[in-house]
DNA sequence: TTTTTAAATGATAACTATTATCTTTGCATA
DNA sequence: TATGCAAAGATAATAGTTATCATTTAAAAA
């Protein structure tokens, strides 16, 4: 929602512009994950003078103020996520789409597992499954 | 081993090249997984001759025939993974340092989790995990 | 409400990683 | 030795992103 956006905009002490909340709305909007050029595309139809730059800016702000995270990807192309709260990714095998995915109890099985077996050298903060395969249409 | 990788070219029908040696020699040597660059700089030493654009040329044909994998990241800078048997990634949460990471055990779980609990409007063909975390010095 | 000021935007240029183009080179085979 | 063709080298071009800096604006202070 809007109103939680603004909120967490002023929490982190950043000023609440119209591109800030254009952009944050193009990527709730346009969904899965999109890239910077995506955004620009979507924004430049209600915002004709929005700056390249400023969407970049805005994006990197976003990202230092964990409102937004980057997507890993095999691409030399940044794309966003959104969604905050601890997921996964399905990556089409043959498309750029890219789904969310949300499994607690996979989680809880896969967190116990490390409880076990530690990884020797290693703290585990986090961990996110990359899921490859088709969806069916 | 490079007798192993030649019989792999060779397999692709493509040719043994000194250059294609130096490069898969320096992703080997380098480790990490290292970007475009960090190969250039590497092979700049012995082979002072060898041009940017065939190192990216030779990278782009490895991936294509399946010598060579890209790694996942959150930057818009390529990097290289010859470990082609299935496994997971540590990635540091500070530097750029990213580790191998195997555990058949971990991959049974997962799989047969996913066996019981099928993913709707997907087929599922690989699982891979992205560790981020901090190294113990 | 007006003033102030620090932050954000827009326009532009610069930069970096990567890809494309095109000529030349190096081998394998006829 | 000549031919064909993949691959390499040099260079230019492109794409995505970042930096710079003058101008504008949001929001705090007066």
């Amino acid at each position: 929602m809007n109103k939680d956006f603004i909120e967490k905009l002023q929490e982190k002490g950043l000023k609440v512009t119209p591109q800030r909340m254009a952009i944050f709305d193009a990527i709730i909007t346009l969904g899965n994950h999109p890239t910077a050029d995506d955004i620009v595309a979507f924004i430049k139809n209600n915002h004709p003078n929005i700056s390249v730059g400023t969407v970049y800016k805005v994006l990197h702000t976003f990202v230092e103020n964990n409102l937004l995270k980057k997507v890993k990807t095999e691409k030399d192309i940044m794309r966003y996520d959104p969604y905050l709260s601890h997921h996964h990714h399905l990556y089409c095998a043959d498309t750029e789409r890219i789904e969310d995915f949300e499994d607690e109890t996979l989680n809880k099985i896969i967190s116990d597992y490390f409880e076990k077996n530690k990884i020797a050298n290693f703290n585990i903060q986090d961990i996110k499954l990359q899921i490859t395969g088709k969806f069916q249409h």
